[in-house]
DNA sequence: TTGTACGCGTTATCAT
DNA sequence: ATGATAACGCGTACAA
């Protein structure tokens, strides 16, 4: 009972295929009663055209690739939920892989996704790449191609990220004028753009206020279980930082977790803030002040730029840019975690 | 210079397509020269088959599709995981969906999917979803289908689902154990399946030790963001519970704030056990016991049975099976949240 | 061993 | 206004 065609509306209509695209799409001059009464039988026996059959046609595929690092992340998970959102509503599939930190999974992942077809790709690098040939080689495909939140500066293309800088600078200088000098910042590896783009809003507000960068008081963490924690502590112990300016949710409650194991109480001894998402922290730790993350936005604008690109629909798609999605401040005064 | 396919390699040989084909797929009898040739050939000038042809060939999309409820949350998230590292391991393309706990997007989603031509589906069901006339008919156009999680008992199917009944009777008997007796239970809408089999076991634990049933001390709690507060303050004003068995993260993170507000200590005054998965959870409130959810084995082993489902290659994949997932209990004796 | 021809579902082009 | 045909890329039955 299964997939109808058009040439099963046609032998029973007693018509040509052609005739019945036709009446379908609507566009041709068509007889009325003809078109009609196709329109009829295709709804009652439910036709729907096969994708399929039109991407091998039209050497489209309707199909947008998204490379993350992790999907069990959320920043990731909200971003890939605001690609959707625009890829769904202008009739695409979405394809999800993750390169899970590692740049020779992120390098398979191209490939396969380059063999699959996919009309267009995003992108947001893995924690270790740091060579980006195998973009340079999507971009030689002409394949469209936008990078997001995490990008690279080796190489030219469009691009969307958060506004990073402003947003450290904020974080930094809102603790500077709650009185703290001595400000840590653990945030990501260093090979990643966002890492560097926050790093620079922390020295500039620094400098703002003529407090002296010491990089002892910057650590960079990967994404092993056990790194954070003997990183914070060791923070902690010997640089004494009366307040600390982390950039994910997760080292933010790696700290607060080490914390609590020193009985260090938050906020009188230590201030907080955050590059954070998640409600969680929020909830669980009401002294966590945040910048938030525009994770949905961002992955809508990747998205509804690509889809452009795709289609060609934007003149100025030709000529790149970088388009910033300004972050949004949210200040905590409780002071109940202890 | 993209897009060579199997003509432009017959043409550049002076060969046929056939033998083109025959020589990458190796199977028939071909000239072993000839075979090498072309195989060299086809690698110096990266030739990849054109998944898209082989489709509409073999009306096979390779792409399974999967809908849940919601992304951004750490069990779909995790349970996808699954789900993808089998399916690209095994050559399908995922596509996900998500209802957003909407009954009708989930219809819609359904709709959708079917129309794209997946090769099979796994669901998670929304938490409005009663009627499974959607689900009854994918299998009535024999579609591969497989629950997972979140299941119906109204539609007969293969399902993959953690073990609810028996993580929760241990939650519960283990809060009985600690010398608890006023043990309220928080969990999700009670149309959801995994809300039933938890009612039980904890019903079925509370019995086995001869303490009195409560309905009052049961809240379903939906998706909507203040939901829970006014839920959860009522129930411990008026109930005065002296433990919570908790059944998700979402829920268990609103607990511990309404408790903080309330300025209520635990585990001294309550104590805790909940069905989650996020290490965030344990982090912050070390006095959380859990179920742990086997979130990205529940999606391998989906995943897993769908695929063979499609390619029949599991003999007895035609009767109908149940697969229940172990959880696993961890305990925290912290006490150190205040 | 290799080449020719067809079909998968659709639309565009060129008749009629 | 409508029908016949080619083409998208591939695999394969059949012919040579």
């Amino acid at each position: 009972m299964e997939a109808v065609t058009i040439k099963d509306i046609a032998k029973a209509l007693n018509l040509s295929t052609s005739t019945v695209s036709r009446a379908l799409r609507g566009s041709y001059e068509i007889n009325a009663e003809t078109k009609k009464m196709v329109l009829e039988y295709a709804d009652k026996v439910n036709y729907s055209p096969n994708p399929i059959a039109l991407s091998l046609k039209e050497n489209k595929s309707r199909t947008i690739g998204v490379i993350v690092p992790e999907i069990a992340n959320n920043f990731f998970s909200q971003a890939i939920n605001g690609i959707e959102d625009v890829a769904n509503k202008r009739g695409y599939h979405v394809v999800i892989f993750q390169s899970h930190e590692s740049y020779e999974r992120e390098i398979k992942n191209v490939q396969h996704i380059i063999a699959r077809k996919v009309d267009g790709l995003l992108i947001s690098l893995s924690g270790q790449t740091e060579n980006v040939s195998h973009l340079l080689d999507i971009q030689a495909k002409k394949l469209p191609l936008v990078l997001f939140d995490r990008v690279s500066e080796k190489i030219e293309a469009h691009k969307v990220v958060a506004d990073n800088f402003d947003g450290a600078f904020k974080a930094t200088e809102h603790l500077i004028l709650s009185g703290r000098r001595r400000i840590a910042h653990v945030t990501s590896p260093s090979l990643l753009s966002i890492s560097q783009e926050r790093l620079m809003g922390y020295k500039t507000a620094l400098e703002k206020y003529q407090i002296p960068y010491d990089e002892s008081f910057v650590k960079y963490c990967g994404f092993e279980p056990e790194e954070a924690q003997k990183l914070i502590f060791n923070l902690i112990e010997n640089q004494k930082p009366d307040a600390i300016f982390t950039t994910s949710d997760r080292l933010a409650l790696d700290c607060f977790s080490a914390l609590k194991e020193l009985g260090i109480s938050v906020p009188d001894k230590l201030s907080f803030i955050g590059f954070t998402n998640l409600k969680v922290a929020h909830l669980l730790a009401p002294s966590l002040s945040t910048i938030v993350q525009p994770a949905f936005e961002i992955g809508q604008t990747a998205a509804e730029l690509l889809v452009d690109l795709i289609e060609k629909k934007q003149r100025n798609a030709e000529h790149l840019k970088t388009i910033k999605i300004p972050t949004e401040m949210v200040i905590r005064k409780s002071s109940d975690l202890s």
